[in-house]
DNA sequence: GTCTATACTGGGATAGAC
DNA sequence: GTCTATCCCAGTATAGAC
């Protein structure tokens, strides 16, 4: 990662991990100041709103960079071949997006201080995942072997498998605090996709 | 719901309402002491040990009341008609278990305050999950006129269908702090129902 | 068992020198 | 632009009367 050391940049980072980890109340200015080598007086030239403010450009750059969730690729092919593997793939890279410190932080942050966010603050997280929804229904649809009436059927096969996929992401990061993606974990997702996709593989057509 | 005017009852009571709403490190004692009716002692009567203890309590009594979540009731019905609609009633039973205030309050807190609580704190909330998923799957097993092959099928079928139910209740509760079920959400999952069920219901057998 | 009063600490924020 | 010093307030917790 590009570590800015722009102080106010550098602030940025070390209260993005602090907030993460201890959650914005429960981090102080001064646990602030200290890891980002500052004084106490500094924060406020930089964030004359204060800690607020902080919190508000940490999620807005998360906001702004939901973009990075959505390079996830989708390789158009129109052949049926290894579906389950290009899902696979998918999940993987999803999962890998999270991964980063940046993208899991701010992530952590707009669900765990919720209340103290906006509507739109927080409806990135929502939207990223629905953007992707997007273009896998848009794939769906380009694959002519699989046996989907109309796009309709595309859209609700996109977004059951959107559903797996953030279940998965919700439990291991929310709850279960998992950041590593056990092989076990992995495993079902495959099933699921596998048991998910078996009946609309068609050899015909 | 029944208002135990118990002092104790009545400040863990309070105390959820504010967490929930506030979270925890912003929520004050005095907070608190003031919304409960009593005053800066009485509270230390009751938890020695202070607001910590107060959580402990509310995250305990969300444990046990998890089971309350099990109350979903499945209709063990063999026959093939309408598992649509057992599904949609699954659902809304689902939403309704989170819909009361204490459910809901002991969701939002054991979320949002994960990183003070134990593994074993936070655990309930996937363990009621995975409860209703197995009992899913037996239910889906015995029922004959599904295309089932394995009892690994009637699983896979299971967690699909929660991971649906799961993520609508994640965003809307979570993200978009959205606390009634609207009409388009619904219609939404039951799509995708339709969608999951369509191959495998079989008028055949 | 509940009250009032208060001790003590640490929080956010600012003033003003450099 | 960054520092030190400090203000003021609010937080948790306790002591001791009733």
């Amino acid at each position: 990662m590009i570590k800015n050391d722009q102080p106010k940049d550098k602030i940025i980072d070390v209260a993005r991990k602090l907030f993460a980890s201890r959650g914005f109340e429960a981090t102080t200015t001064r646990m602030i100041n200290k890891a980002a080598g500052i004084s106490e007086g500094a924060l406020y030239y930089h964030f004359p709103h204060g800690k607020q403010e902080i919190l508000d450009t940490i999620v807005q750059q998360g906001i702004e960079s939901r973009v990075s969730l959505l390079t996830v690729s989708l390789t158009n092919s129109t052949t049926v071949t290894g579906i389950e593997t290009q899902m696979m793939t998918l999940f993987d890279q999803l999962w890998q997006a999270f991964q980063s410190e940046t993208s899991y932080q701010s992530f952590i942050i707009t669900i765990r201080e919720r209340m103290l966010l906006s509507d739109e603050q927080s409806h990135w997280l929502i939207d990223a995942i629905q953007q992707i929804q997007a273009r896998l229904s848009q794939a769906f649809q380009n694959i002519e072997k699989l046996a989907l009436n109309d796009s309709q059927a595309a859209d609700n096969l996109a977004m059951i498998v959107m559903s797996i996929f953030q279940k998965v992401l919700y439990d291991e990061l929310l709850i279960k605090n998992q950041r590593r993606l056990s092989a076990d974990v992995r495993e079902r997702v495959r099933q699921q996709i596998h048991f998910l996709l078996a009946p609309i593989q068609t050899t015909t057509n």
